[in-house]
DNA sequence: CGGAAACTTGAAACCTTTCAAGAGTCGTGG
DNA sequence: CCACGACTCTTGAAAGGTTTCAAGTTTCCG
């Protein structure tokens, strides 16, 4: 398995921040022991939800800062004539709820695409935390200015071939996972072809006939959702930045 | 004219961010007077730069928050094949830097398009001054949140086809000069088509063609970089957020 | 096990780009 | 003040990449 399993409800251990193993790229990362403690008191943790369910929707008032702890989810809005557009996947230590700080109301949806589970650090609570926890506001606004640099490789992304697309895509997960402790070279994607190529600006077609190209040049190996990686050098080389 | 005329040095009146006309854009929206007061201490007021030159580059360690009080800036980054991508455009009142929280260097270079002045908020005090003025961080955050919900409306835009993309800049555009005291209905482009196209993800000659088919259908009228806005309720329409 | 959803593959259609050539605009210097 | 040169803009025609439509196969879940 390439994901976390949920915790077994009959063995709830008590895990914290402190004990939590995503902490480095969580919002800990830049914290001290002390500060963290002060986090921990206000985070409510570990909630769950089945796949299919919305840990927020669009339109909804602002919830906070959330901390993915296992699952994938995808972060998606839709237009006035009601098409989706998937803006993210998330995975396990990523932060979401960024897109609520605008309006107060969130712009997007959040689903799960697994069993998911997750802390949450309210919206009401973060003006109040900051003062108390001087070291909060410099990794929000790193976070914050992550999700922007996110944004711009995106659009990046967006002007290049479909098969770039895809390979950095691909690239860009396997990295993702080998920083979580997975394997990057195997895992298994959570969305089907057409969140893909939602996500990437293609036809689900398309998707399905780069797969198939890309494993006739070696590239890959593909089974159903399940990913080999067989040349991550010309893999990367694909990637635009 | 469709843009300030930078302060005559001869004339220097001593603009304070309770006398600037655009403070209800700028980072004083949602500060009380004592706050503003706190915040113009630091604040380096009215500097300028002509056309073409660099507020900031791609690279350079985080300047900090910049707000535009007369010109057009383009901000723009490059892959590591040296293609540009333009990622947005500013006009004044509209604030950037937001490019370099994530690795405290800029991921974008901001270009002056026309004579520019700007405020800066210094990188290092910004941590400061949010300890000293409380109602800093929502604001901070908002503007954040604001350019992810950007990023997002540029993501939409991105899989519509192409003359809803073009409609849908003008239309932006149009919007955000009412919002500064200029008309909707005409205006003057301080970029090239080939910006444009960069921004929007198409050839100059497409955006070409496509003002040339807007002029037809009596949408707009073109001359050279002058836009008037015909049918202001069909080019709204065609937007799709 | 059965039905629905997801995936794959092919062929035609379509939108946008690329290539090319000519017209227009702007700033500068004679 | 006009002329020159460079850059920008416009327009046409062909080429190309991606989508759409369609049909068959596989996978997943109840």
């Amino acid at each position: 398995m390439t994901s976390q399993r949920p915790l077994a409800s009959g063995a709830r251990l008590r895990i914290t921040c402190d004990t939590c193993n995503l902490s480095k790229l969580c919002i800990p990362r830049g914290l001290n022991q002390g500060e963290v403690e002060l986090l921990e008191r206000i985070v409510r943790r570990n909630r769950t939800l089945d796949k299919g369910t919305a840990l927020y929707r669009s339109g909804e008032w602002h919830h906070g800062i959330l901390a993915l702890k296992s699952g994938t989810v995808k972060l998606a809005t839709l237009d006035r004539q009601g098409n989706e557009y998937v803006v993210d996947f998330l995975l396990p230590g990523d932060l979401l709820g960024f897109d609520g700080f605008a309006s107060q109301r969130h712009s997007c949806s959040a689903i799960a695409l697994e069993t998911v589970s997750y802390c949450e650090l309210p919206a009401h609570q973060i003006d109040l935390l900051t003062r108390e926890i001087p070291g909060l506001l410099p990794v929000l606004m790193q976070h914050s200015g992550t999700q922007f640099d996110l944004g711009i490789q995106r659009l990046i992304l967006s002007r290049r071939p479909a098969e770039e697309r895809l390979a950095a895509f691909l690239a860009h997960l396997s990295e993702r996972y080998r920083q979580r402790g997975f394997s990057a070279v195997e895992f298994r994607l959570s969305m089907t072809r057409q969140e893909i190529g939602n996500y990437l600006g293609l036809a689900p077609e398309t998707v399905s006939r780069l797969f198939s190209q890309f494993e006739e040049s070696r590239l890959i190996e593909v089974r159903g959702k399940l990913i080999h990686v067989l040349d991550m050098p010309r893999l990367l080389a694909f990637c635009p930045s």
